[in-house]
DNA sequence: AATGAATGAGACTTCATTCAT
DNA sequence: GATGAATGAAGTCTCATTCAT
């Protein structure tokens, strides 16, 4: 349609603002109440738009979901890049991604929440291929990257030598997602049970895990991964 | 559907066959569509039991849920106990309860996938002291059972001396239920995915998870944890 | 279900006088504004029973529409058999059939209009299987009774010897219904523009079939086939 | 689509142009799905023009459903006079009329269904007068035409003398587009129960009007008329 | 104890039409 | 003249739950 884009600029720019002005209303609601049970109508007042506007924007209410899931993935994906580019060793770049799935559970735990019921709710039941489509988004290089992590650790030294390339990182990895959004769907409920701020509990796992890949017989450079606990050392 | 009541001794005993009936209708549905797009008259006629009985039993469909966890919380609590006596030191007992996970997962997956129905989207929003209920029968000794466990392990020797009792099995415990149920509610897409069948991936985390708790001084008896790989060895 | 129909006259009775009272209203508004034009709101309120209620007897609106066909249709058989029996002749038989048919336009013209909508709107849209379904109850014998007709009245010299007893009846029937249903479709404006009451021009239209159809070598019995006009003859 | 308006020389022209695309989308849509099923916006998708502009040349849905009517009807009105022309006696005109009837479903059988529809649906409904100026065109002398045509008839032999110049002709032609516009409107649901072509059944009925019309005492022209069939004559 | 019937309160979605640009 | 955006008003259908039997 498009044809002659006259006033494209202004167009656009107003559609953008008003689509993120719905998908962040909807994410909060959904947060609060739970995806299924927040309905249009309340997604329509939040945002201000008129029910039937918001459908100009979106077809449905799956798109809605579809949407947040588009938008927090691509966030994510850059978070990750940055925070990984620098480090050294392979075991200091999975430590380093274990680290921005801290910094996601500290930063915004809501986003974190609204995965886990994506990932317990709809993943089971939606589309696999548009699910992959936006997979391929989020880790471009696929699974494979983690493969060459491990050997890439294995080969300099930092990471033990019977880790298995083809999907122990993928396990780990799995392990931390799940830690993750359970501590942010869990909220203060567990804060009350553990005694913890969820923030150190999820420290704690990922102290662990490293302390699991590391190889035993070189000590590794930071300190701090080996204990939590100045006194025990 | 058995209408006859054959073995109706007692009124007790019907009630708790149509109980159960109906409890069992709806967990299967819950896993296959999702606790929220289960309609009653769906439970209903799954369990050849009217809408209306229904509501003899269970007062509303937020009962029929509570009614399912606590019987899979029952369950497992028994099955994990069994589980871990008769293991000697700290270490044994915390890998026979991380072993219970992983043939949980194996045995029963849809019990599992609920769970993570269950922790992603009701859990914050439900009445906290009837969770707490819950949870009292699971674990009965609370989380200071945990706390033991680590201290009796630093204790004999078999883990690692800088761990926290206060929290580190706290922090394991969570990544092990966020990995097990995060790999039962995306099911096939994982394997798909990541080319492996989930149990062995969740094998891999606990191995890993064990390797990182464990006193790398002193030679663990079980020589499996060591390399899921005997070449390496 | 049904198992053991303890008050299956009290029940099975309420439900047939509620289903009537639906398609009654029903029939009403679809040919006071025309099917489409009638909300399942107006419906509701219009028969007395809530709208959920209505839900539970039909399962959308479209199901109202098949429940008038078919009552339409079951009705008007019987009635059509009635009316043919008794009489001797091919002819005399085919008169009686469209007699009925004018009968029953000035019997129950809002009955034929309902018809006329769903030659015009329906019949072409909606699954096939189903209709053939109806007219094989309407017309038991199928069409080939039409056939049947033509042959009787050929051998018993009232019919033209040149009929085709392939189709002639079916073309003419045709007509007649046509004929029939327009007439009952714009029924004042009709009687407005042509002058005559529709009944009038109706019957004029079944006059000149049989005309055309009788054997004019032998004369027919009845008179009034002849002549509209007792002046004239 | 055509974009470029390549030799809009006046603006009159345009117009012209685009409210002729609009018609054709709408009829087209109108067909395929009935006319109150046909949304607005599916008229714009079709036609090309923007629903917003649509409204610069039609006011609302109903005046696009007028004016497809004029342009069928004018269209209709030419065509039926040609075929007129030239007829020798009363009875022929009338053939020719009937036989023009027949040309239509077969030229045009879209356009047919389009008339049924506001035949079912609308004519009952809507304002009389637009209708009877609309009427005024197709039938520009009015009935009386008809009259003439059977008092035509009459006098020259053609036709029986028992029929009556106020309704006889007015009847037949009920029956004629009753007949046509329900074959149209059945399409092949028709043509699998009947067997036969609409057409060939079409035909049929005329064959028997005009049989019914003729004065049987005088010999018509033309033979193919008498019979179907020459094997009988 | 079991159940057929009934229903109020919404849920999602559609659509003709208006309006500012 | 053309159009993107917006929207109020409705429309169909669903569902948890109650109640009389």
């Amino acid at each position: 349609m498009n044809r002659k884009k006259p006033r494209a600029t202004t167009y656009q720019a107003h559609r953008d603002r008003q689509r993120r002005r719905i998908l962040d209303a909807a994410a909060k609601l959904f947060d609060e109440r739970g995806i299924d049970r927040v309905t249009m109508a309340e997604i329509t007042s939040a945002s201000g738009v008129q029910a039937s506007t918001t459908y100009q924007y979106f077809s449905n209410k799956d798109e809605i979901v579809w949407g947040i899931l588009g938008t927090v993935m691509a966030e994510d994906t850059e978070r990750a890049k940055q925070k990984i580019e620098g480090a050294a060793t392979g075991l200091a770049k999975i430590r380093a991604l274990l680290e921005f799935m801290a910094d996601e559970l500290s930063r915004d735990q809501a986003k974190v929440r609204f995965m886990a019921q994506f990932d317990a709710m709809y993943a089971r039941h939606w589309p696999a291929e548009r699910l992959l489509m936006l997979e391929a988004q989020i880790n471009p290089r696929g699974f494979k990257y983690f493969s060459k992590l491990i050997r890439e650790g294995i080969r300099d030294g930092s990471l033990r030598r019977d880790l298995n390339p083809e999907f122990t990182l993928h396990a780990v990895m799995n392990a931390v997602i799940g830690a993750q959004r359970r501590l942010a769907s869990l909220g203060n409920k567990v804060e009350q049970e553990y005694g913890q701020p969820i923030e150190r509990l999820f420290r704690e796992t990922i102290r662990i895990l490293v302390l699991g890949l590391a190889n035993a017989d070189r000590p590794q450079a930071s300190g701090q991964l080996k204990s939590h606990n100045k006194k025990l050392q």
